[in-house]
RNA sequence: GGGCUUGUAGCUCAGGUGGUUAGAGCGCUACACUGAUAAUGUAGAGGUCCGUGGUUCGAGUCCACGCAGGCCCA
């Protein structure tokens, strides 16, 4: 920083900047005078832009992709307080749920098992609650350091008591809507232990077991109707089975459905039985028929067939997908019970393969999770009979035996492995066989004589087995509680339509779709720690939903009351009900299962044990944050719906389904009406990061590293929020050379500039739009395009387009351009009105990129902003005026300000620069450097247009390219030729098919032609009309002359070097020189020097004579001679000579 | 196995409604520039636009079927 000046500082100027010393200066600044809080409060009584902030868990550490996730929230709040509107970040907390239990029992040592052995529910509990805020320092610690604003000093927290009361009002209000209620799912279950079985336990080694089994092929008989009929015809019979196979016949008379995958290939085949020989045609997948059928029976002769031969013909009929056999009714294969409403037919389903059996699933409801799911989805019932209370029970008790009302097999256990050798033994004698033969087997047995079976085998696969019995497990329906939501589909579709999802696929594939096959949500979670159920239940199935603190009370109240409860339970009861009314309660187990209620017919209630998912809390905090409905109803009320939410995609069927469902439940209204789903941060390599692989980038060294604004800049601009990121730092480094660094240079130059000047901002007395350069008003018509650009990309939750977009100004259109073209403007003599409109306007540029950038790069564009408008600060205050603010987030948007664009003069800039660049390029091939000035650049012009627009710029381009003059060609001139190429847009609707013919028209037509149809706009040639706008006119090169083109334009250089142009060129060599050894020497820029020059080259000598005055003033020389002798002279390169030269400042 | 998604230069990415010669930045090579210099300009090398079919006068773009990666689910 310059400081030891005699002029005024009014912009700090940096060297080596340094961002992430920016941002801890920026924060601290933030910090001490409360920013983040005026940014809020400034907007109090604007309408609000409601955020919701998904809870994260502070159970584990942050990684990268939650600088890139809360980057992205962070962008579009702070882009909504820019915009006016008054924007609430509330921060939370996620702590119940598996992970954290699971981090508990890593750290005690211990398993689910020993809980409530080893260590009691309430240390367990105790033990998770200390656990789940372990990292909430380092938490706090990146947002702020990546400059992530949310308001931390009060979050919600999921396991406080505030928040449970509201889950449990949320909970109780669905139930009075009757939404919620007790039901089944399928779920691994050891008879042999009476208990369910979680899949983690399911996971642990050595429960697989390779066990042997009777497998067998069902044949279902199809019934004729009008989706059948196809088949019926094709095997000209009445025999047409659909095969399915099982290696769990015992299920088969629980079978209400065959699911087939709609897209896998099946075959109707004529073949025989091999059991009774009938003739029969069966559905079978055409991979698996190989597996059925001897090769040897193809296209067999079934009139030579004799019963009991061992290759069976059997003949391919015809070939469908499976999606024809939907809907394809068939006769139960097994009668013994039957189902409450219509059944057995032909679903789809998407786990069905051709990997076994026949591509045909067997599907039993109650015996089988997808089977359960899929017959929930198509509306297929279960086969139940009732037990003594009168309550649906499926055909196999918990004990693993039929029920009575399968009739052959009653009472029977369905396998094996559960029956001792004495019961074995029994079970033989009764059987009256040699051998004990299985439920499995007899089912076989007896499918095999009623001409339903196909095929039976013993088959060797790996099965589950308990880990505490060592039996195997059962897929069997157990108990649990669910919220209805597919009663509410259809409401929930609706309303998903009207979300504005980012992107648009996620919300109609991957939740739409996840709505469309919606099952209803099972809330139940067999664990310790989580919002605990708030449903009591007695004997009787008499019910109670507990929906605040107050009817908790009350509950209790009551069953004190009555002397139904034990001593005991009346002491529990007391004793919460006493840390109840000093509000020093727990809700969570094992306190809440130590209190009884009383029913109404005067049984005790006591509480059903399961938890709550932990997503219906995430879910909840619509209303749970603020304890709605019991406080805060105005806050709920202007908070509600979400404006916008943001998670990763994976949370699709997460958070973003519970935020749904629970709105759409409760409040028939959406949760959120705008949401961005992120994708993945993976490393640079595309391969997910893992703590474990040690490929994950640790974001606080990446912050430190490169600073929180050029990490965010690069997430942000690298690949759509939605895209996954390839993590990459060199991708930092790139950001923060090219597009930090170039903006810095551009600020430093300003500042160097307008500190010599003493200039300072003048927010009213600026020069008039009339008197601005082409250069000025062409900027800042760029710089309103831009403004409306990025206005609409963050409107629309596009911030990639956004930052590209400013990052295109500042590099292409600021530095390169404007800047670079306007320099001499800004160094050169006193203060002008020109000079002033070049501060102006570049401080305009300035500041307004400052606020655009401002979301993505919260500190750096509060650092440009600050630094631009510092030094009238306190005078803008003072009067009132916009640059009042200190901080750009406090400030307004900045307005779209249409009368500064001109269109005109952007298209002139486009070709003023092509012109540049095909002279340079000339330049180069003929070895002319830029520093040679030359005489003209002669441009052919097809239309006055071209001219006028090429006018506006020319002395730019002069300038530029370092020419005399620019030279225009038209037809007049007599040296044009022309080229034509068809316009195969325009001509495409009009010709379509001859097009071909059109086109080697066009491209053949003669310069007569050509004239004709540029003077009549229109020409028939072969029998096409052609018109102007069917043709693309472009000019070929100039003969005589060095020519380059691009797109339509074409400019010949003039190369012949004039003596005066070549001494010209030696004067600009040697100012060059000369402010080469100022810069080398540290010379001020504001030194004045005099010049001595050896006279060594006639040539040099005369070209620095003759431009001594031009010379002089560049250099700021106030003497330059050339001497026929000099005492200790420096040596400087010049072309191929050497000179002698005496530099001294004076 | 299903749903969604991605596939364009060595790398990271752009490429409204189909228009014939597919672009940018980085990296590489060469040259130039040097009072913005951790820059800059010009030129060059570098592409089976994942594959195969189809629609069309014309396909990176539309359709179908595949292949490979990713996410979620099973």
């Amino acid at each position: 920083m310059t400081t030891d000046n005699c002029y005024i500082v009014n912009f700090k100027e940096y060297k080596n900047l340094d961002y992430a010393q920016v941002a801890d200066d920026v924060l601290k600044f933030w910090q001490e005078n409360k920013v983040f809080e005026k940014s809020v409060e400034i907007r109090e009584g604007n309408p609000t832009f409601t955020f919701y902030e998904g809870p994260p868990s502070a159970n584990g550490t942050p990684g990268i992709h939650h600088v890139m996730a809360r980057a992205i929230k962070d962008i579009f709040c702070r882009y909504q307080t820019l915009k006016g509107k008054q924007v609430k970040r509330k921060g939370g907390w996620d702590t119940h749920g598996l992970p954290v239990e699971l981090q508990v029992e890593k750290e005690l040592g211990i398993t689910k098992d020993d809980i409530g052995k080893k260590i009691s529910v309430e240390e367990y509990n105790k033990k998770c609650r200390e656990t789940v805020m372990k990292f909430t320092d380092q938490w706090n610690d990146l947002t702020e350091k990546m400059g992530y604003w949310v308001d931390l000093d009060d979050p919600y927290i999921t396991y406080e008591n505030n928040y449970i009361e509201s889950v449990w009002h949320l909970l109780k209000t669905l139930y009075d809507k009757g939404l919620l209620y007790k039901g089944y799912t399928i779920q691994p279950y050891s008879p042999a232990a009476g208990t369910g079985l979680s899949s983690h336990e399911l996971n642990q080694p050595g429960t697989y077991k390779d066990v042997k089994d009777t497998s067998l092929t069902a044949q279902f008989k199809v019934k004729l109707t009008g989706k059948s009929g196809f088949l019926f015809d094709a095997a000209d019979s009445d025999n047409i089975y659909i095969l399915a196979w099982t290696t769990t016949p015992w299920t088969l008379p629980a079978n209400t459905a065959l699911t087939v995958g709609k897209n896998i290939d099946y075959v109707l085949v004529k073949t025989l039985n091999p059991y009774t020989y009938l003739p029969v045609n069966v559905v079978l997948a055409k991979d698996l028929a190989g597996k059925y059928f001897n090769e040897k029976g193809k296209d067999g002769d079934f009139a030579a067939y004799n019963d009991g031969d061992k290759i069976i013909p059997w003949k391919v009929v015809m070939e469908f997908k499976g999606n024809f056999l939907e809907s394809i009714e068939y006769e139960q294969l097994m009668p013994y019970v039957q189902p409450e409403s219509a059944a057995f037919r032909v679903i789809t389903g998407d786990f069905v393969t051709t990997e076994d059996g026949t591509g045909v699933v067997h599907t039993s409801p109650t015996f089988g999770a997808d089977d359960f799911r899929v017959a929930q989805q198509n509306g297929i019932p279960s086969i139940m009979v009732k037990d003594e209370a009168g309550k649906d029970v499926p055909i196999v008790d918990r004990r693993g035996r039929f029920v009575a009302e399968i009739t052959d097999f009653a009472h029977e256990f369905v396998k094996e492995a559960y029956l001792t050798e004495e019961e074995k033994e029994i079970e033989r004698e009764k059987q009256g066989r040699d051998k004990y033969l299985s439920v499995d087997e007899r089912i076989a047995i007896k499918l095999k004589t009623e001409n339903k079976a196909f095929n039976v085998q013993r088959f060797d696969h790996p099965y589950p087995h308990c880990w505490r019995t060592d039996k195997p497990v059962l897929y069997y329906p157990l108990d649990s509680w669910f919220i209805r939501t597919t009663a509410a589909k259809d409401k929930l579709i609706a309303l998903n339509n009207t979300i504005n999802w980012k992107p648009e696929s996620t919300g109609t594939g991957r939740f739409g779709n996840w709505l469309e096959n919606l099952v209803d949500w099972n809330l139940s979670r067999s664990r310790y720690w989580g919002t605990p159920l708030p449903i009591w239940r007695s004997e009787d199935n008499e019910e109670v939903c507990i929906g605040s603190l107050a009817e908790l009370e009350n509950a209790i109240k009551h069953a004190l009351k009555d002397d139904v409860l034990t001593e005991e339970q009346r002491a529990a009861n007391e004793k919460f009900l006493g840390l109840l009314l000093a509000g020093t309660e727990d809700l969570h187990r094992p306190f809440v299962d130590e209190v009884y209620f009383v029913s109404a017919s005067g049984k005790v209630m006591t509480r059903e044990t399961d938890l709550i998912d932990v997503w219906f809390d995430s879910g909840a905090m619509p209303y749970a944050q603020w304890h709605y409905p019991f406080e805060n109803h105005e806050i709920f009320e202007k908070a509600y719906p979400a404006d916008f939410i943001s998670e990763g995609v994976d949370q699709t069927r997460g958070w973003f389904f519970t935020l749904h469902a629970i709105s759409s439940l409760v409040s028939d209204s959406v949760a959120f009406k705008n949401v961005v789903s992120t994708g993945l941060v993976l490393d640079k390599n595309g391969n997910k990061m893992s703590k474990r692989l040690g490929n994950a980038v640790n974001p606080f060294d990446t912050l430190k590293k490169y600073g929180a604004d050029p990490t965010r800049w690069y997430m942000i601009t690298n690949a759509q929020p939605w895209d996954n990121l390839k993590f990459d730092q060199a991708g930092i480094t790139e950001v923060r050379n090219k597009f930090f660094g170039t903006l810095t240079n551009t600020y430093n130059f300003f500042a160097l500039y307008a500190n010599l000047d003493e200039y300072k901002i003048n927010e009213f007395e600026r020069v008039p739009y009339a008197s601005l350069t082409e250069l000025d008003r062409w900027i800042l018509s760029k710089l309103q395009t831009l403004v409306k650009e990025v206005d609409e990309s963050y409107e629309n939750y596009e911030p990639t387009k956004a930052g590209r977009a400013i990052q295109d100004f500042v590099c292409d259109h600021l530095s390169n351009w404007y800047v670079r073209l306007g320099r001499r403007r800004f160094w050169k003599g006193e203060m002008t009105e020109d000079k002033k409109a070049a501060y102006e306007t570049l401080q305009q540029c300035l500041v307004a990129v400052a606020q655009l950038m401002s979301p993505i790069a919260p500190f750096y564009g509060d650092w440009l902003y600050r630094n631009m408008t510092e030094h009238i600060r306190e005078e803008a205050k003072e009067k009132g005026t916009p640059l009042q603010h200190e901080s750009v987030h406090l400030t307004d948007y900045h307005p779209y300000e249409v009368e500064y664009v001109d269109e005109d003069l952007e298209t002139s800039m486009d070709l003023a620069q092509r012109i540049c660049s095909l002279v340079h390029s000339l330049r180069k091939t003929n070895k002319i450097k830029v520093r040679q000035p030359l005489s003209k650049i002669l441009i052919p012009i097809l239309s006055e247009t071209t001219r006028e627009q090429i006018r506006h710029v020319v002395e730019l381009i002069k300038t530029e390219v370092n020419i005399k003059a620019v030279e225009y060609l038209d037809d007049a001139s007599g040296v044009l030729s022309k080229k034509v190429k068809p316009n195969f847009k325009a001509l495409g609707p009009k010709f379509g098919k001859d097009m071909k013919a059109v086109a080697a028209v066009i491209t053949e037509m003669s310069a007569e032609q050509l004239k004709a149809l540029e003077e009549k706009g229109g020409l028939e040639i072969n029998g096409y009309q052609l018109s102007l706008e069917d043709v693309e006119i472009q000019t070929e090169d100039l003969p005589g002359y060095l020519t380059a083109s691009d797109a339509g334009i074409t400019v010949a250089l003039d190369i012949n070097i004039t003596p005066e142009l070549k001494q010209e060129g030696i004067a600009r060599d040697f100012v060059n020189r000369v402010q080469n050894f100022r810069k080398d020497s540290g010379f001020e820029v504001t030194d004045k020097i005099s010049i001595r020059l050896l006279d060594s080259d006639e040539e040099v000598s005369a070209g620095v004579l003759a431009f001594k005055d031009y010379i002089s003033q560049e250099v700021q020389a106030l003497s330059l001679e050339i001497v026929p002798e000099i005492a200790e002279g420096q040596e400087v390169e010049f072309e191929e000579l050497t000179l002698t030269v005496k530099i001294e400042v004076v």
